[in-house]
DNA sequence: CCGAAAATAGCACGGACGTGCTTTAATGGG
DNA sequence: CCCATTAAAGCACGTCCGTGCTATTTTCGG
């Protein structure tokens, strides 16, 4: 890796640290450069313009989605299983490391301004929700969900269950957040199983 | 209402407008004024800082949730009645004006920005979850639910669900988005009814 | 270890931001 | 209808924004 992408990298890192915290649009090249230690126009030079820039910060962060709660869910047997580990992985990133709630501040950011940024914020949103879909279809040939229960609307309802769970472990602090989360979780899928 | 106290309306009217659509901190002075042809002092003298502002815009997106959503609710029957009758006007007041999602992008915006507006947004949300549990448990009581439902989960679940509609409405533009909330709500609310 | 190529810094620009200060225009009670 | 009060405008400020242009430093294959 030539230093170029290696400093690329560093700025990316930062700026979707930053952010997931306070929106894609408030991100600034001039404090992205102090933080990283680079001049404004040093930084500037790796990316062609700011929306070139959030462009990039949402690809790193989709990446690093797929990395860490995709892929990994995917190493779980198929099925429910598979599905369980999704989100216990979603979960467990969305504590740690705040860069996964990118996706929701961005959203609530670009909801009504049309552009490139948003156009793959709803592509970004499809592919994830396809996943999800894709997985518990699995489940149903397989024999652990009914045959009659609604994919689409699995998906809607997990990822109500993680927006809410952003919103209780970010903005009101909520230690029990998780727990609320999880019993959400449970009560869908128990929905969803053949009885 | 005097003249002063007029514009101040019409002001935060389309700042709430504004806001709900593109964030509290992307709201400009200078923009706000140009749509209410006025002068960029002649609407600062208003309000006496861009927070003050932005706490004002919370303010009334408060009340008019309160007028639009929560006493509407409460002229209808006690119970699961009335529980029913809050997601509905939540849900078709949301469709209409987008009004309501303002506090959506600000919390998503402010979860980690200490300070006035912070501080006032996990307030309006506690108010918010009180009220919803309040009712809930009321429907406790009236035998409408089980006695040992959670009225706290109740209140998780439903926000998720608003919040999970939000995404898919304004994000997405999918027209089935209703479809999915009610019927994510009718599994909460089937999952807390006595058998 | 040299020299082309890549990475970074320096500097300048026009514009928009929030916010004071002073001046003018509109309001409305007596 | 006057006139004190209130609302709004005009203007100026310092700061930070995104973005070009040029100069300097660093990297790394031959």
């Amino acid at each position: 890796m030539g230093k170029g992408e290696q400093t690329r990298l560093a700025v990316l890192e930062q700026a979707a640290d930053v952010a997931a915290r306070q929106g894609l649009s408030t991100l600034t090249i001039g404090d992205l450069a102090t933080r990283t230690r680079l001049s404004k126009s040093g930084l500037f030079a790796h990316f062609q313009s700011k929306e070139a820039l959030q462009l990039a910060v949402l690809a790193y962060a989709r990446d690093k989605f797929t990395d860490e709660v995709l892929r990994p869910a995917t190493r779980t047997r198929r099925g429910e299983p598979r599905v369980r580990a999704l989100f216990e992985h979603w979960l467990r990133v969305s504590q740690e490391s705040n860069a996964e709630c990118l996706f929701v501040s961005a959203s609530a950011e670009f909801d009504d301004q049309p552009g490139p940024v948003r156009d793959q914020l709803v592509r970004d949103h499809r592919d994830c929700s396809d996943s999800i879909i894709q997985m518990f279809r699995t489940g149903i040939s397989e024999g652990d969900f009914r045959e009659d229960a609604d994919p689409e609307q699995f998906a809607y309802d997990l990822h109500g269950i993680m927006l809410g769970f952003f919103h209780a472990h970010r903005l009101l602090g909520d230690p029990r957040a998780p727990e609320h989360a999880r019993r959400s979780f449970e009560a869908i899928v128990a929905a969803a199983r053949r009885h």
